[in-house]
DNA sequence: CCGGTTGATTACAACGTTGCAGCCGTCTGG
DNA sequence: CCAGACGGCTGCAACGTTGTAATCAACCGG
């Protein structure tokens, strides 16, 4: 069916080895035959066959990207970024979803057969946490995101959440508001983006002294918007009285806005309302809703970038490298006032 | 590194054929021999290599997927409910962004080496033409999506888009809407979405006797939020009267919906709205959202099983399939009433 | 004019897997 | 008791590519 470099070869009147030379611009060529193979190449449409190259080199060009649900919009916009950037480096994403926060499910992926075919792994749990560190030392490049695991054995780019959740928290306070309910935290965990979240708003309050009130803190199971919503319509069923929240995502502040209005909250008067992550929907919602823009791109160019370093150097870290993203936070209608 | 066949071969003191009868469950293998190759293979950590067995069979149980991009919602949920169709079928998924309706990058990716380790490919076209129908002649396994190529060389999935359409006018009609406003045309395009969905909506325009107004039919680039955004601020800019729009998407809705909200229209006393795509976001906007399921679950499943056929029967189409899925009308507060 | 360097090309052997043909030994039916 | 079938297993060749070593001609300096 396709052409093969024999193909080729026969039909330019040269060594497979030669044609092999010329698609890979090696230097000690005739022009004369260049042409020749070139034209030979284009006549039979000849496409390198991945499998035979990628089982000689062991290479592939294809990086793995495990990460929960696409349906997460946070996901699908960094799924978007990574692919990006690694079209940018000439390697193709293979991407496989984990569900949302399955630690089986994570770890089976791990040493699936279905990432044989992958030079390496971007990996984004969920459901891990840093007691599985170990669980990372596989045989293969990785580089991990989020904030489940620290100390692992593997890169690991992620951000500055605590410091970015003091900043929108302090972004409030200076906005005047001092009852500020927290949508999104995961009851009993001590790792995760929602403990880190919920550190730095703690943070925020004790140094600008307002007084930590736990009723304020909303737990929910997942960080979709429908748990936003049930969240906000629980606090608000509990009478406590705020005059901010803070969306740990912006998918839970999206959804606890909505509940929030519905009820005859307005916002900002009411209510301030910020998010975190910068989804593109949050420039659109009404009010617009401020928001932490944690450098999604520089997140996905880094990751990239250190996967092909160890795909290259070599599978074992000397020292795994930690890198944080800046944050900025961004003020919209939501926190105006 | 990676324990190959020889190396479980030699443990487990058979032959490297038997070795691979064994991880193929082949039938006539004595209890005793397969129990011994398992064991070997679970000490030595044996996991197939795929290049190899790829180069082999010419199957790699990799599809590919390509799409415009993730950051629109709808496709992130249609590479979400395709991935998991295909992990149904344990396969996984190469996933390629080809831009926001880039023509030129279509096809170039159609022949891209970077498919090469793919065993097909479903493919969602947005800047195709039914003239580019021919270069849909490729020599593997595809499965199209979209609304762009009719009449193909290869099986198509899509949905029916002006009976759907026309079922959205048709609903706000039946509210007693008639100066219904159309946002998302694509100006002086003859193929695509936007010219069914247009059309759906004259057919019941039509029907209910109502005039057309070109007036009322808003055109915009692209289908991101802020077309729509934009889209309405024109509309009203414009002094027309309208008492109900409805959104080509559900992107566009809301973009449109927020512009409306902010320029002082209550939704959905003064205006209605509705949309397409049925995208979780719309049970969370401020109203919900009336929109169309385009049967997003039954599309994705029934692109991977016509794809697996195709790869299992060899590449010709005798007859090409087209698989029209069912869609539904959601009524929600937007058109409330 | 010759040894040595360089340029241009080639032959060969892998990479790890699977299809095929074939080899034994045992079992079955006539 | 024997032909043939069949179960259980093995050896070999091939898939298409690339790294290494080798070949051969041309060229250069002394």
């Amino acid at each position: 069916m396709a052409a093969t470099l024999r193909d080729v070869a026969a039909l330019a009147g040269v060594s497979i080895k030669t044609v092999s030379n010329v698609v890979h611009d090696f230097q000690h060529i005739r022009p004369a035959t260049r042409e020749r193979v070139r034209a030979a190449i284009d006549e039979l449409g000849y496409k390198p066959n991945i499998s035979a190259r990628s089982l000689r080199s062991g290479r592939t060009g294809v990086i793995g990207l495990a990460l929960p649900e696409l349906s997460l919009s946070y996901f699908a916009e960094l799924a978007d970024a990574i692919i990006q950037a690694a079209e940018r480096r000439h390697l193709v994403v293979l991407l496989e979803q984990t569900g949302g926060g399955d630690r089986d499910r994570e770890i089976a992926m791990l040493s699936s057969p279905r990432l044989q075919l992958t030079d390496g792994l971007i990996f984004s749990p969920l459901g891990l946490s840093t007691e599985d560190a170990a669980l990372l030392n596989v045989g293969y490049p990785m580089v991990l995101l989020g904030e489940r695991v620290f100390g692992g054995p593997v890169d690991h780019v992620t951000m500055h959440n605590v410091e970015a959740s003091k900043a929108a928290t302090l972004h409030l306070i200076s906005r005047g508001r001092r009852r500020i309910a927290i949508i999104g935290a995961h009851e009993g965990e001590v790792v995760g983006s929602a403990v880190l979240r919920v550190q730095g708003y703690r943070e925020a309050l004790a140094e600008a002294g307002i007084p930590f009130d736990p009723a304020l803190i909303c737990n929910v199971g997942r960080w979709h918007r429908v748990d936003g919503a049930e969240a906000m319509r629980a606090l608000i069923d509990t009478g406590v009285s705020f005059d901010a929240v803070f969306g740990l995502n912006d998918t839970l502040a999206l959804g606890a806005m909505r509940v929030a209005q519905v009820a005859g909250l307005r916002v900002p008067e009411d209510v301030m309302f910020i998010g975190f992550d910068a989804l593109d929907e949050t420039k659109y919602s009404l009010p617009t809703l401020s928001t932490i823009d944690p450098g999604r791109d520089e997140i996905a160019d880094t990751a990239v970038r250190l996967l092909v370093q160890r795909i290259e150097e070599g599978v074992t870290p000397p020292l795994p490298e930690v890198y944080l993203a800046d944050y900025t936070v961004i003020d919209r209608e939501s926190t105006a006032g």
